[in-house]
DNA sequence: AAAACAATTGACGTATGCGTAAAGTAGGCT
DNA sequence: AGCCTACTTTACGCATACGTCAATTGTTTT
């Protein structure tokens, strides 16, 4: 029998206040179970919520997440599926990648101007 | 005798609307000179705005800009405003090598989907 | 001079991502 | 029974970063 977590739980072990959670429900991200009126998520609602903050702090919209995490249930072996998810995740690469020299430059300037 | 650009010749040189360039302005980013009614930007005014796209994409807010700018703009050489630049600087610094670890995380796992 | 073009100032609109009441319900404790 | 706590839904609010008219005005081109 698998535990079972609140919203506040879950929200706790993750950072997150349960108005995000539930607005990322809203926007179809996530769909816990109920006991009663209440939300619970299991592992795998908290193992699919691990995902959206970690994609968020990739940079991802909410929108975009929503996209892939539809994408996959369809059809996670379907090829294209997954050449659009790596191709979107090739393009955050690129940005970081810019940002990256984009950081060295402002270093660069910073430690100019300490000198 | 130097050059003056126009609001939309500096625009298309930087990948940003004339609308774009005039809200920096009207958030105290930038103070062009005017050539009857019109704005005109020179190499400085050129340079600030180049700082400030690649502050932005760094991730900085525009708030977050004009605090800089003015601290700068205050005093360059005192001590204690490079330094909190640099903590900025430093912080942006964390958040993109989290970033890195969180992307290849994600990669780790598409590389093992693709398997 | 008329038309077309570039720029200006307001002002309202929009998407994103929640925060923050407000009002009600359900369960457990004393 | 009465109260406290946690949870729910609905709804309005807010900051950021511009987009998009609208109405004007000045400039250039024909």
């Amino acid at each position: 029998m698998e535990k079972l977590m609140t919203i506040t739980e879950l929200g706790d072990e993750l950072g997150l206040t349960p108005r995000a959670i539930r607005f990322y429900e809203s926007k179809g991200l996530l769909s816990p179970g109920r006991v009663g009126s209440n939300r619970v998520y299991n592992y795998r609602d908290r193992a699919r919520l691990k995902l959206i903050v970690r994609a968020k702090r990739l940079g991802f919209s909410l929108s975009d997440i929503a996209e892939y995490l539809d994408l996959y249930r369809s059809d996670p072996q379907q090829l294209e599926q997954r050449q659009l998810l790596i191709a979107k995740v090739r393009e955050r690469i690129a940005v970081l990648e810019q940002q990256k020299i984009d950081l060295t430059t402002t270093l660069d300037e910073l430690y100019e101007i300490e000198r």
